[in-house]
DNA sequence: GAGCACTGC
């Protein structure tokens, strides 16, 4: 029996290009009506236009065929790709289960819904009540039934039950997401087994296998919308405490902090990364019938690592999961699946099959057929999916000052294209979005009156989650044009409705690791090809529309047709400790979709051996398995367990302190003004250090926990990000949480609010030194000309500005982190002695 | 004197 099937979406049966609003997305709004004058006048030459512009005759593209102007060298026909999954709310901006707004995030609740309407919840259940959900769930049935992957149901039962793999290709806006997980979790293989396994150390044990499918999606957002939706569609409530009689839910989610499973659940929506921790503690996954893993296209670190474990335990002897198959359900959006295809197959399948040496891909132009042959024809044709078709011009010769060029694209659609229609450019970064706003805002300015008005919104991850949504809000003026300047957020996290226009400037910021240096780096670098698709269809999703690429149809041909995956850019120490918590003794031969280069993994191993997680025979030391668990980076838990060793005795400082370096955000915040500069001045001088940026982070969380008026007015006065003192809460709650579990604290330490009481400078040397031993490397030396030099590779590096150690003058520094923008810098810096580096050196 | 995007029992 061939191991598995390759299927793809989108199902001639599907209606042609039809508008969001016939999807079953949250809410599609039509843009506006245009109103007639907005016609009339939009077309019209922008009289006063800004003088750089009307020299270059400023509408460079006007479509008029004169090759004098600029004309566009080609226009590309449609880009099919990326609709939203049915359910997906990729409309809102990101949500975080921290946000005060959690409960929006839940499943739908009517107001009219009985509380007390159950018998034995232990719970009081506010939910809707069981009719209820049934009724909305009826409702839903219809828009089911009409997604491209309702009527391959039969189908994908069928192969399932014949083979344990299934490679499915949809596009987004097929629905597989939300729909197969229902179509399988009835299936007779998808029953709880109770079985006899052997465990590790020989013993025997009758045990239940199976019963839930598991769905990994890589953002949280996706995972709560998800089964949110599926939840909906099924008449399930969705939340752990919803346990009715005869009515336990049978949809759930698990991400970090927000864990919705109700008992019994069949289907649970969970992040890569949860399934990875899951994966080091219950290495066969025995709560699981069948595993599908989501947008497998992304290739983060996680999923790359999650793939090899499966395709070792799919293909293994299923003892320890009493020979119970697990089933694996691939799922991506991009056609090229030759790589993930050859890597699932068993190896005897493929005889050119190279576990490890797959870099890039393997391709076999056949061998999709080849599959679906195999199958009994099963392949689905492939169809657009519902995408309105993007005219694609590109520039005729590169252009040096690309955001230039974008300023004359974006003038001139505004003055030439007729509303409505908003604009969405592309740019790299932060610095680049602010200058091409304040152009672009002086311009607007000078606009005459028959030109509309321009509003314009950056979008990035820096921005706060209500300085996002700002660039999603309709802009109600009327005879306005909404223009968002956005990083790649906008290019698969969030989607801006109403735009009809794309520029894409081509470029995006990647990380990459530098192994000689040590060092992550950002660097600006081309998009992908499949970016730049991805980033043209943003302007088709609802209406036919335009993509402006602010470079040649060359420089197209030249990018890469994927981005790389993050395994072949990052530092892999991470990746190389799960491996070998996984029970991975050889990790150099482990096959991984793409393996990182032996230099870089050589570097990890050595890492992790210095910070004591590694025996001299390459396994994992105790402490290595207790680096694994954590859900820090494996620095910072070395240094959590050397904290809380007798010698130095300061986990719980330590812990404040990790617990504000591990959110997502930047604790504290950007003076905007000098009124907020000299506030700021006064209000901090309470908690700044002068030991650096850990003493002073250590004493913002114990001021916080210490507040027991109102801390949310706490962090304002100090301008702190209270999204960023939350998560940090959270974070300090988990660890010490987990901290007790692992022993490595003996008790419950006693809540909040606890008062202050500052750190002794004594007692500040202990938690540096504690943090040095597994940041020795990242330290620097002031040398005799008056700059730091590091010492690992005697680099120039300065102390960043938002560091309060900036432009002191210290005999020497540790960082824990470094940026290389236009210099080297050293970020979440503290002053140290020249001798505490030598004798950490002088220890490992 | 400064910032790509995600994510973690």
């Amino acid at each position: 029996m061939p191991p598995k099937l390759h299927m793809k979406f989108g199902g001639d049966a599907e209606p042609a290009p039809a508008p969001a609003s016939s999807t079953s997305k949250p809410s599609s709004k039509k843009n506006d009506v245009s109103n007639k004058s907005t016609k009339q006048h939009s077309t019209s030459n922008a009289s006063r236009a800004p003088s750089n512009v009307n020299q270059n005759n400023g509408l460079k593209r006007s479509q008029d065929g004169n090759p004098k102007s600029n004309t566009p060298s080609e226009s590309q026909t449609s880009h099919k790709s990326e609709h939203d999954d049915s359910g997906r709310a990729r409309k809102s901006p990101k949500l975080s289960s921290l946000d005060s707004k959690k409960s929006e995030t839940r499943a739908p609740h009517k107001p009219g819904a009985k509380a007390n309407d159950t018998q034995n919840a232990k719970v009081p259940y506010n939910g809707p009540s069981s009719q209820e959900l049934q009724k909305a769930a009826k409702e839903l049935e219809e828009i089911r039934m009409r997604l491209p992957v309702y009527h391959k149901k039969n189908d994908i039962r069928w192969d399932l039950r014949n083979n344990d793999i299934l490679i499915i290709n949809g596009e987004t806006g097929s629905g597989k997401s939300t729909q197969i997980p229902q179509f399988l979790y009835t299936e007779p293989w998808c029953q709880k087994k109770l079985v006899t396994v052997e465990e590790s150390d020989g013993t025997k044990k009758e045990i239940n296998v199976g019963g839930m499918i598991a769905v990994t999606q890589p953002r949280r957002i996706a995972a709560m919308t998800l089964a949110q939706r599926v939840a909906a569609e099924m008449g399930s409530p969705l939340s752990k405490g919803s346990v009715r009689a005869g009515q336990p839910g049978t949809v759930g989610y698990s991400v970090r902090f927000d864990n919705q499973v109700p008992n019994g659940a069949k289907i649970k929506f969970v992040t890569e990364g949860m399934l990875l921790q899951e994966m080091l503690s219950d290495p066969n996954l025995r709560k699981y019938s069948a595993i599908m893993i989501d947008e497998i296209h992304e290739r983060s670190m996680d999923v790359d690592l999650i793939a090899g474990f499966l395709r070792r335990l799919v293909h293994g002897d299923l003892k320890g999961r009493g020979g119970v198959p697990l089933k694996l359900v691939i799922m991506s959006a991009t056609l090229d699946q030759g790589g993930v295809e050859a890597f699932f197959a068993k190896p005897n399948t493929r005889p050119d099959y190279v576990p490890g040496q797959n870099h890039g891909r393997i391709i076999a132009p056949d061998l999709i057929e080849q599959m679906a042959l195999r199958n009994n024809g099963a392949q689905i044709p492939y169809i657009a999916g519902r995408q309105y078709e993007v005219k694609t011009f590109y520039e005729h010769e590169p252009k040096e000052d690309y955001v230039h060029a974008m300023l004359e694209i974006i003038l001139m659609l505004h003055t030439q294209e007729p509303l409505p229609g908003d604009i969405l450019a592309f740019l790299t970064g932060q610095e680049e979005i602010e200058a091409l706003q304040a152009e672009l805002e002086k311009y607007s300015q000078m606009l005459i009156a028959a030109v509309p008005r321009m509003e314009i919104k950056p979008l990035h991850g820096s921005l706060t989650p209500d300085q996002q949504k700002d660039a999603f809000v309709k802009v109600e003026k009327r005879f306005t044009r909404k223009v968002v300047l956005a990083t790649n957020i906008a290019e698969t996290s969030l989607t801006v409705a109403g735009v009809h226009y794309v520029v894409d400037g081509g470029k995006s910021k990647v990380k990459q690791y530098r192994p000689h240096l040590g060092m992550e780096t950002l660097l600006i670098k081309p998009i992908s090809k499949v970016a730049a698709v991805q980033r043209s269809g943003r302007a088709g999703r609802e209406a036919v529309g335009k993509c402006y690429r602010i470079y040649t149809k060359a420089d197209f041909k030249e990018m890469d047709e994927d981005g790389k995956p993050e395994i072949l850019r990052c530092n892999v120490i991470e990746a190389v400790l799960k491996m070998k918590a996984r029970g991975i003794i050889d990790v150099l031969d482990f096959p991984l979709m793409d393996s990182p280069d032996v230099v870089y993994m050589e570097k990890a191993l050595n890492q992790l051996y210095a910070m004591g997680a590694l025996q001299p025979d390459g396994s994992l030391t105790k402490n290595g398995k207790a680096m694994a668990k954590l859900p820090l980076p494996a620095t910072h838990g070395c240094v959590l367990i050397a904290a809380a060793d007798e010698s130095a005795d300061c986990l719980l400082e330590v812990i404040d302190i990790l617990a504000c370096l591990n959110t997502d955000q930047e604790i504290f915040l950007h003076p905007k003004s000098i009124e907020e500069q000299e506030e700021m001045s006064n209000t901090r001088a309470d908690i700044y250090r002068r030991e650096g940026d850990l003493i002073t982070l250590l004493t913002t969380m114990q001021r916080y926990a210490a507040d027991n008026t109102n801390r949310r007015v706490w962090c304002e006065s100090h301008l702190i990000s209270v999204r960023a003192m939350t998560m940090a809460n959270a974070v300090r709650k988990q660890l010490r949480m987990q901290c007790v579990k692992l022993k490595l604290l003996k008790e419950n330490p006693p809540a909040d609010p606890q008062p202050f009481e500052p750190v002794t400078p004594e007692r500040a040397e202990i938690i540096m030194k504690v943090f040095l031993k597994a940041f020795v490397r990242e330290t620097a030396i002031m040398g005799p000309d008056g700059s730091y030099k590091t010492t690992n590779g005697k680099e120039t590096i300065q102390v960043h500005p938002s560091s309060v150690l900036h432009g002191k003058k210290l005999e020497a520094i540790m960082f824990l982190q470094h940026v290389y923008t236009n210099k080297n810098y050293a970020k979440k810096v503290s002053s140290i002695q020249a001798n505490w580096i030598a004798e950490q050196y002088a220890l490992c």
